[in-house]
DNA sequence: CGTAAATGTCATATTATCATGACGTTAGAG
DNA sequence: CTCTAACGTCATGATAATATGACATTTACG
């Protein structure tokens, strides 16, 4: 049971350092892999997509990387996710009725919907300004600082 | 993003109606699983491991099935989610930072906990009473008429 | 240019979850 | 006692998520 899924983290880990590097240009994916300890190629993937998406931007060749597409505080954690999650689920009837909605709802419904609409909420609402600032400390994080100073 | 598996959901769904039957005596895996449209064998040992952990017990033989080892206003669907569940997981760090406690928190860290927290407190707070009671009606509603009359 | 360093993509491996089928074990009913 | 209907368990298969590796493509820089 894990709300989101380990891409999905993966994603919001990368995001959030690239919120951190914010007009620093581009970050290397090896760079991001190593310091966040993520597996190298499917970060690659993942961001690849986020980048189709228009959350990120990629630049290809020497110099190439990762950046955010837009000021950070205009990115919201939902559309980071998005791509990876399948949201419709996170809002199913604890019984899994199909009819399960306010008219004919079963004895969960009430409590269990309103944690699904809070997650929803949460990740709608927090930005990647919000996770850049404050305390964070990878598990690389040497990586990280030799490669962009 | 289903924030409990499809074995868990499968279990409760069980549970509930052996809720509802409470005081009826046993109920056949294969009713269960027609009425609520689980796979037979697999609902067979989800259920087997609720009788393992004491939450359900099971009658082996003709006129065998399964029943509620306890009144069901004592049974949490935290009891009858756990063995499937790896509960650590929904209270870990957004950004999958091993030390993000109160301390040293990342920025995400007291909302995001308190999401996890929520869904928990809403398992353990819960019982089959609470589901047990209200409206319900399972995919195959017929099946489970015609069996317990 | 040509080379090196980066992303992009594809095929494949691995793993956990979900599901099926065969068979063994238990216990009630005649 | 035997037959039969139920649970119990094991081996196996199917599927989706996660991960790896090889190679193609792009681009800066000498």
């Amino acid at each position: 049971m894990a709300i989101l899924s380990q891409t999905s983290e993966y994603a919001l880990r990368a995001a959030t350092v690239l919120a951190q590097h914010e007009a620093h240009g581009p970050v290397h994916v090896a760079v991001l892999a190593d310091a966040l300890d993520v597996p190298r190629n499917y970060l690659s993937k993942t961001l690849s997509q986020l980048a189709r998406v228009g959350v990120l931007d990629s630049v290809r060749g020497k110099h190439g990387g990762f950046l955010l597409a837009r000021p950070r505080n205009q990115i919201t954690l939902y559309e980071i996710v998005e791509p990876f999650e399948r949201f419709d689920s996170v809002r199913r009837c604890l019984l899994g009725q199909p009819e399960c909605t306010a008219k004919a709802a079963c004895p969960a419904h009430a409590a269990w919907s309103a944690l699904g609409d809070r997650v929803v909420r949460f990740l709608r609402h927090t930005t990647l300004a919000d996770l850049a600032k404050g305390h964070t400390r990878w598990p690389n994080q040497a990586a990280l600082e030799a490669a962009t100073d």
